[in-house]
DNA sequence: ATCGTATATGAACAAGCGTTCATATAGAAC
DNA sequence: GTTCTATATGAACGCTTGTTCATATACGAT
């Protein structure tokens, strides 16, 4: 009974588009402010159609940020090879603020729900984290070892300076006073005397 | 009928409590994942009481919020006055660094909930927020005027410094590896050299 | 000792929650 | 054109939510 719905074979249509749709729930009012009925009517389809492409509500958001940090490693995987610790530097300034800036939910999310994750999803998120940080503090390790750098501990430093970059994602708009280019320069020369010899 | 309770004239002994169990539970759990149960719970009352202190739940958010940077802009204003732009900014180092660390629980509610208040009651928040950034952003701008800084841009400047201090909190422990002297020496010699010509 | 009031209880409300499941349907395969 | 299966519905589940309110109690003042 009831009027006719669109039905059929849509699992590889319908499954992004949850993900989707709750990437952009998650991202606005929070996980735990978002419903499964809410996700579900964004998407146009009952509730119950959801558990066809998630277990339950934590996959759904654990998965979310699974893809978002393993993209991140694998596309700074895929960076040139720099030619020495400051371009290295440099090139990582520039990536993140790029890559960040193209995905503010997925930023969003891995950085404020991280709290709502079971214990076991949060070590794992938690790794993949630590592992990008790891590659910029390797950098700053090889250009302090270079006598490039001068930073009292580069674990510090390196959180200082992702903290900084992070710092972007606040307050920067497309469109606004600054282009991209600008941003990055900007950034890049305060990173850079603030490590320097 | 039932077991008698603790009952009768503790006005300003509740009203306290409420707000510490809340802004301890908030910074935990999230605003929307903790119930007014949950804070009646750990103050030991029924979850009817909360009431005669706070007209809802978003209120209590708010006030705590509010309390915070209120005090924050207090703090902030007893300050000796500086002798130049770069005692300033060492002086505001310092200061931020300190004040936020001894107090984790607002400072990560009054970051991390601000969607989850009201249009009004966020606008409120975000004008104390801003004349707290514009106290930063005016000693840039005077070092600035003065030959001693060198900032591209002197808004962008404060809100990545106040970004990287902010950084702290997420990482610092009492007692861990470092002394809080030796952290705020490590980040004032960070933002020092980012922003001095 | 009695009264008056501030403060608490505990039950109730309507609404919404995550999740499950029997049932219906649409499209693919033969 | 019939069958088979993946995908959807929509009702239902037991629970929790924020908030209200009539009622009870304990203290301060008289």
């Amino acid at each position: 009974m009831g009027m006719a719905r669109t039905q059929g074979s849509h699992s590889d249509i319908t499954g992004p588009r949850i993900r989707k749709a709750a990437l952009g729930l998650f991202a606005r009012h929070g996980y735990a402010a978002v419903s499964m009925r809410q996700i579900a009517k964004e998407v146009g389809v009952q509730a119950g159609a959801l558990y066809n492409y998630t277990p339950d509500k934590q996959s759904l958001l654990y998965r979310l940020m699974q893809d978002h940090l393993k993209d991140l490693l694998a596309a700074y995987a895929a960076l040139d090879k720099p030619t020495g610790p400051e371009d290295a530097l440099r090139r990582f300034v520039g990536f993140h603020i790029r890559f960040h800036m193209e995905r503010p939910d997925e930023v969003f999310i891995a950085y404020m729900e991280l709290r709502n994750l079971t214990p076991e999803n949060f070590s794992e998120i938690e790794a993949l984290r630590r592992a990008y940080e790891d590659s910029l503090e390797r950098i700053l390790q090889d250009g302090q070892n270079a006598g490039l750098f001068s930073v009292a501990d580069t674990k510090i430093a390196t959180l200082a300076v992702i903290a900084m970059l992070n710092g972007v994602m606040t307050w920067y708009r497309t469109g606004g006073r600054l282009s991209l280019d600008e941003v990055e320069q900007i950034y890049w020369d305060m990173v850079r005397r603030a490590v320097t010899a």
